[in-house]
DNA sequence: AAGTGGTCTAGACCACGTT
DNA sequence: ACGTGGTCTAGACCACTTT
């Protein structure tokens, strides 16, 4: 692979990328004083990201190896090297010595306890049971269209299903997704999936979470909540609003979950 | 590059240090097969941290440089850098380009909101000011011995304080300290200091603390935090237990924070 | 100008897994 | 035996800060 030089890892990206503002060549060069730059490593990593977000590899796939990718972007391994050492960090790419760098997928017991953070206060995490309580189309409200960056009024999915643990219910979500992004999302599909939400998501609208931002508060039961949790009115809940995003950060979900409890926590790592 | 070679890291040890069951030379070496293999640079990385802990470098500090430290462990500047690099990552060390690496103190912005997680629905955090409601020596009981790793009966520090925002009494904390190592703790050093706790400890008792665990759980205001918070009796509250570690990750605080979560949420990032 | 951390390279070798 | 990621090295140069 020996382009004319100038603009090697422009080159080397597929048609579909399109240009980029700044060539690598640029940022080997050793340019842009005050201006913006960005090491050559952050660029590779935001072309890995671009193909992540393509769909150029899948979840649970291998990704080229670092030596392909570091003739392909005419760059040394060190640096490819580099760019997927931070996206490892931020849980995208999985490495495994010997057999290759992997796409993170939900579909795996370590990446899921990630987001689900209600953990019994003895004992090992269990498999919680879904149920789907409903699975509409809704106008957005503001607030809901804020999170989502979408327009108020546009449709949203809105979902709501009761998680239970050894049979006893335990957590209320309340959920909105986009709806052009999850066009064909039924209750069925929902009622047939074995597995997380998220690795549902994955397989069938090829949106990967990758990030969350959440919002914890204590609130009391009201009525609603009472019921379907089968608990007094008024037993405290942990309220957590989250919202989830995918490849570029864009957000991709919001989420309103209640949680009793009660025999169980939230775990938090402070580092 | 060329001592003797055998044992070059050891011999480089400072002489407080004492003998390293594995010197550096065996992990250059490539032996030990199925066995406890350790890198290099995650031995400097041990080696560096056991300064951290002995106070050779106090927080704010810079530490030597990479250049130093390579010549110092008879090693090439990329593996200290390495180490460096892990060590920057949990936020024990702290890079400025141009200026050096630093050890972490708890005396600055950055890192104070990394433990305090409660933040306004809207605005910007403020400053807390805290109120030590009492301050005194007791027996610890099983549970906190336990987390605290000490035995039942040994004694311990328990603090009581509320914090508040704008006036407003938001958080009650009860916190354990470990009394051997706290000795000198007083309602009075509390009150004359300006300042995080975590700031006090490390100027006072040189406990820095680098890592958390944290348990929430919703519970209902007795009459006892009503009292302390000026709220009704019933009103939800964000139950936080934490147990803080230092270097080594040795548990040196228990805590159990009581948040009144109206107008304020605790904040989370799930990567 | 000098010193610090930050980036990039090229090459050697090790550890792990598959063929 | 081969291909993968993981470690370690040595050297060049860049960016930032202070002298």
């Amino acid at each position: 692979m020996n382009s004319t030089d100038d603009n090697a890892l422009q080159s080397a990206v597929p048609a579909t990328a399109g240009g980029l503002a700044v060539p690598a060549a640029q940022a080997r060069a050793g340019r842009m004083h005050g201006a913006a730059f960005s090491p050559l490593y952050r660029q590779i990593k935001a072309l890995l990201v671009q193909s992540l977000d393509r769909g150029d590899w899948k979840p649970g796939e291998a990704i080229p190896s670092e030596m392909e990718l570091a003739t392909r972007f005419q760059v040394s391994q060190g640096t490819v090297r580099k760019a997927i050492d931070e996206l490892a960090a931020e849980h995208l790419l999985l490495r495994r010595q010997g057999k290759g760098t992997f796409v993170a997928t939900h579909h795996e017991a370590r990446v899921r306890y990630r987001f689900l953070r209600l953990a019994p206060d003895q004992g090992v995490p269990q498999p919680a049971q879904s149920q789907v309580l409903s699975c509409g189309r809704i106008r957005s409200s503001a607030e809901i269209a804020r999170a989502l960056e979408i327009r108020t009024g546009e449709q949203v999915v809105a979902i709501r299903r009761v998680l239970s643990f050894a049979g006893k219910a335990t957590v209320v979500d309340d959920i909105w997704l986009p709806g052009d992004v999850f066009r064909g999302l039924t209750t069925e599909l929902l009622g047939s999936y074995r597995g997380p939400l998220y690795g549902l998501f994955e397989t069938e609208f090829g949106v990967s979470m990758v990030r969350a931002d959440e919002k914890l508060r204590a609130v009391t039961a009201g009525d609603e909540y009472a019921t379907l949790l089968q608990i007094e009115p008024g037993t405290p809940l942990l309220q957590v609003e989250r919202v989830s995003h995918t490849y570029g950060d864009r957000p991709m979900e919001v989420r309103r979950g209640h949680y009793l409890t009660e025999g169980y926590h939230y775990r938090n790592s402070l580092n």
